[in-house]
DNA sequence: CCCTTTTCACCTAGGTGGTAAGAT
DNA sequence: ATCTTACCACCTAGGTGAAAAGGG
């Protein structure tokens, strides 16, 4: 599924002219798994089937599960020129998360329940025909501490559901309230 | 709307690793405005408001309304490299028609009841960095007589509507046979 | 009368959380 | 227990012809 919220950028500095390849991944924030705390899931009797979530922190629960090496998702205007990249804040919307190892559909896989850290990388596409020599220097990365995050294939905290359901447009059929609230 | 069916070609021969910008516009194929033959739209009694349309040819009914100069629509995947085009048929779904001469989304703009020839050009992106002296010679133009039409506001001929209820996936709603028909 | 415009039910295509069943 | 999966109703977004209303 899409990654939410979106990751976005306003870019500055950049040769207006010159082409711009855009594309994140997703590191391992520590080599631990991590699992709720007990007793933070309560079931509300009536109606049956309903979880109200408290749970504001993570246990660990061991060592990381194995993983492949991460994917890369280019933005899919890539590549551009510099100034189609700074005219307006570039949106990462269309980037999707799976748990499935198999994944055939170019999606970055991430293992639920651990932590990642997602990076920014900017390559400048470099028009010298013996370009591949200079590939050390004409890329920058961009680490952003506040936006990492632990996997889950299911909502920990009613408040993440919730500031969704009033914020994602596709997630209206939920809406009881104000979205502004 | 779009234009239905849609203009798809073939490429072969590009150089595989220089860009190129595919575009298409039409223009007029003569100077005449065309209406229906008399008589030829019968409406049947019931069920009422349903008509059928016999017409196979068109009379000439003056001369053709004033135009401006014509629209260019680039193929949305422009600039890419000739390997990219080359792989696949290059397919112009997404180009649309309007009659609106005021029309501020881009769009195709043509007069209805009159013939237009559609073109096909291939534009070279020249990376010389005064390529603008060799505009000339870095594009090629491509036309197919077979592709000229009549630009009209409502189906004239039923066998056209058929036609597209059988094969447009968006019109499966008015399908009450078999699309191989 | 012929043509154009507007509206609408009905599609395609795909992004939501809820829910119940499954897995461990 | 906790976590995962599969399915679903309900959305967004937008492409159809039919039908009715409008225009000259």
């Amino acid at each position: 599924r899409r990654m939410f919220p979106t990751f976005q950028v306003k870019i500055f500095g950049m040769d207006p002219m010159a082409d711009y390849m855009l594309l994140m991944d997703f590191v391992p924030v520590d080599d631990k798994r991590y699992r709720q705390p007990p007793g933070l899931r309560l079931r509300v009797p009536s109606p049956p089937g309903r979880y109200a979530f408290h749970s504001s922190s993570w246990l660990v629960a061991g060592k990381a599960d194995p993983a492949t090496p991460g994917r890369v998702h280019y933005h899919p205007d890539s590549p551009a020129k510099g100034a189609q990249w700074m005219k307006q804040i570039v949106s990462f919307d269309k980037l999707k998360l799976t748990n499935n190892l198999l994944d055939d559909n170019g999606h970055i896989i991430l293992n639920s329940m651990h932590r990642y850290q997602p990076r920014f990388h900017v390559v400048y596409v470099d028009p010298r025909k013996d370009s591949e020599k200079y590939a050390e220097e004409n890329f920058k990365t961009f680490v952003f501490e506040e936006t990492r995050f632990t996997a889950v294939t299911a909502y920990q905290n009613h408040r993440i559901t919730q500031l969704k359901i009033a914020s994602n447009p596709f997630a209206k059929g939920f809406r009881d309230c104000d979205p502004e609230d």
